[in-house]
DNA sequence: ACGAATCTAGGACAATCGTCCTAAATTCCC
DNA sequence: GGGAATTTAGGACGATTGTCCTAGATTCGT
């Protein structure tokens, strides 16, 4: 691994732990064990290192919605992959909450140029869900089921960060699993009885 | 109103809209008008002044509260009260997220010491609402469904913070709304036949 | 009205920030 | 193998950080 995959690896991992404007050149530069000087030959601007950032974090979003595509062989499967995340990262969730999320929040906050690149990790999600949702049969709503589903989950990830409840981790995840369950198969069913996810 | 109090005013509002690590010193005295040794003599680390604010928060959430309890006639309209807060505040969650959720975000990145306070004001409002649900009927469950709902507030919040859709926060109000009106009235009802909080 | 307590202003302090420079060390190409 | 390009180290730069100090200005109790 070249010094400028390590620089972004390093940076990726510390800007998640402690938040972008908290981590500064020098951290980074300790961490990976190189000097300030090397750090500064591979990104002259904090802002580079977090262009950088961004631009893996896609990466590796496009690459790990491609794999659930590929492994899992229907969509509702593919879309219990993506709820599994909650599970198999809930450690890392409760310690510093959800990467995507707390990211663009900072970068909200920040007023940072790259607010809007950082949210399109979301949009990723977002429409991937929503080609799930539509392969189910939901065509006009899939969008809308998608967003549904990302903001369920991001909520869960925001409050298993703040009160450290694991107990409400599992009853959403067991929520969230009985939804999709539970959604009509066909687009064109009527939905009269509209139904609701409240807790078992 | 005495300077001490224009301080944690304007702190809580920088707070807010820049962040607390983001937020130095220098911006609060110069945005109150007074000078940073007049600023020092009321505070004199920046974990006070977060403490105040913390305090403040909590405070207002009581009231704010009490007043709901006191305006709506019943749980069910309390319960509304709550879910306006994301049509009413819209412009300001769209632009710096859900002061609560940033707040305890940022400070579990920080692994800051009044995290856990922070987190409190969390608390009130699920303490709160488990109030109301258990005035709904909702004995045993009233406290996963107060979380419940906090949880979808709050990655509504997250969601229109990050990707600025509108449209995405009146149908996940409306969602809410829907699923407050179909919760069963009582606790004993048998919940065969689960619902589904879809988005309409 | 006068001493005591409080409030305010302005600067000093070391530390750290992002940024930039120079000069070695290393790698690479021919 | 030798010249060019790249990589690395280490320090310097001004600005800003949180913190602290001193000395006037103001308020207050008596």
């Amino acid at each position: 691994m070249t010094t400028r995959d390590q620089i972004i690896e390093t940076a990726d991992r510390l800007f998640y732990h402690g938040g972008f404007e908290a981590t500064s050149f020098a951290d980074i530069a300790e961490a990976v064990g190189i000097s300030r000087g090397n750090f500064y030959h591979h990104f002259k601007t904090k802002d580079a290192i977090l262009e950088a950032v961004v631009t893996l974090r896609l990466a590796r979003t496009r690459a790990m919605l491609e794999a659930w595509h590929t492994e899992a062989p229907d969509p509702r499967g593919r879309i219990r992959a993506f709820i599994h995340m909650l599970i198999a990262n809930r450690a890392q969730i409760m310690a510093h909450g959800c990467p995507v999320g707390t990211l663009c929040l900072e970068l909200a906050k920040l007023d940072h140029a790259a607010q809007h690149r950082a949210a399109e990790i979301f949009g990723l999600y977002r429409d991937w869900l929503a080609g799930q949702f539509h392969a189910l049969g939901h065509g006009a709503r899939a969008e809308a089921l998608a967003l549904h589903l990302l903001g369920w989950s991001q909520g869960t990830a925001v409050l298993i960060a703040a009160l450290r409840d694991e107990a409400f981790l599992q009853r959403e995840v067991a929520g969230i699993e009985a939804w999709l369950e539970g959604l009509p198969l066909s687009p064109n069913t009527p939905h009269k009885d509209p139904a609701c996810s409240s807790p078992s």
